[in-house]
DNA sequence: CCGGTATTCTAGAATTCAATTGATTACTTA
DNA sequence: TAAGTAATCAATTGAATTCTAGAATACCGG
């Protein structure tokens, strides 16, 4: 089946490999969860929502296609995204579902922009922002997460426990929220909260992955590695 | 399968959708096809050597991702790219694999390489060398696609036709073959031949529509549309 | 309106894929 | 070395894909 003689096509198999392997929603969300951090299986089927067993076939099958690469340390086995070239190819695909496809369309206005109307801040922006110490910069991610790295300056409240925690957000100046990646919820939620308790809130208009793989400065809490 | 309550899994549910329809090597193989020039289900069934029904199968599948669109003119569907930014995904695909996976970076050296020691010429400096008229351009498209579309002065000989008419290429200077995309046999083999022949003749990086998506010159004989 | 052509639809067989369950391996530490 | 933890493997089931073949549809030209 893979021996073929038209070396074009041996190449197109090869290629659909690689799509294919993105070719599930649950592999597109441990993508996500693995782009944040070098994670264990564990901590990815946790965060994914789904069994042990099923996290680590979808790695597996995510190593073969040569997106992510693992390493052993002690009994666990971290897995990372093989190359920043990966979230490349994850905003083609995603470029080409908001441009092209009804159902994303409908998506974006019927939940993502009804909680957001207004426009995300752009990474330059809110570097230029940063500069100026006119932001407080909130990470809604997970504790482990933010602490394996995060934007320079940034508050850590994870968006479970935002309600509770407001008085940690100084009112004085406004608040540019981020989290995983373009369409990750819980900067939405988080700018919708802080909205409705008369902050000045923002987005960034996409996640952690981003900002740090465009080499902009990161700061980290010296977690997992 | 599709409601689902997580607005980010319904995402990613419908970004893998576009990522199945790249998984298949046929599919790749349309897609290419369909990048030359708005083509008719018949002619790209040919080219891709499958039946028409399973064409017309593979292209509905592709228009459902979003990758192709399709009008109808006569009795005939004509099928085109539904963006440049496809080939953007495309060329993403491509990047992944000849990074991480061995049996890419095996099929390059094993086949490509050997048919073409020499670098490519990149677009830009073929550019430059067709405007100090330097370089003899040379399409090993079929008549079809060039008529639809092609770089400005090149010469069309399908490759298939080339071993009888090289004597009109001029010897006087470099040729520089291209074909469908970056790895299109067909560009290889011209060039193998040519060099055979002692001709310096060298490959544009990559195809017709990369060449026209960059926003360079092009020229047509006013095939179809 | 009819015959012919291009395409799509339908049904069915072979293949691949996804998720679960329970067993197994590899490693750590008590 | 034994117990425990993290991850993978193996086998199974049901679902999705792929391709073929033949039928059905849509449209052109006469």
């Amino acid at each position: 089946m893979s021996s073929q003689i038209n070396p074009s096509l041996a190449m197109f198999e090869q290629l659909a490999k690689v799509a294919r392997a993105l070719g599930h929603p649950h592999r597109l969300m441990v993508l996500q969860l693995v782009g944040q951090s070098e994670t264990a299986v564990e901590d990815i089927a946790a965060r994914a929502a789904i069994s042990m067993a099923n996290a680590s076939q979808h790695l597996q099958r995510l190593r073969q296609a040569g997106l992510v690469t693992s390493r052993k340390q002690g009994q666990k086995v971290l897995y990372r995204l093989a190359d920043d070239t990966v979230l490349s190819l994850l905003a083609a695909l995603r470029d080409i579902g908001e441009r092209n496809l009804a159902d994303v369309q409908q998506l974006i206005q019927s939940y993502f922009r009804q909680r957001d109307s207004l426009e995300p801040v752009s990474r330059a922006e809110l570097a230029r922002r940063i500069r100026h110490r006119q932001v407080t910069v909130l990470d809604v991610r997970s504790e482990q997460e933010f602490a394996a790295g995060h934007l320079p300056g940034a508050i850590n409240i994870p968006v479970n426990e935002l309600r509770r925690r407001l008085n940690e957000l100084p009112r004085s100046q406004q608040v540019v929220a981020y989290c995983r990646g373009a369409y990750c919820v819980f900067s939405y939620e988080a700018v919708a909260q802080l909205r409705s308790r008369g902050f000045e809130a923002y987005r960034l208009e996409d996640g952690y992955p981003e900002w740090k793989a465009a080499g902009m400065a990161v700061e980290s809490d010296g977690g997992p590695v």
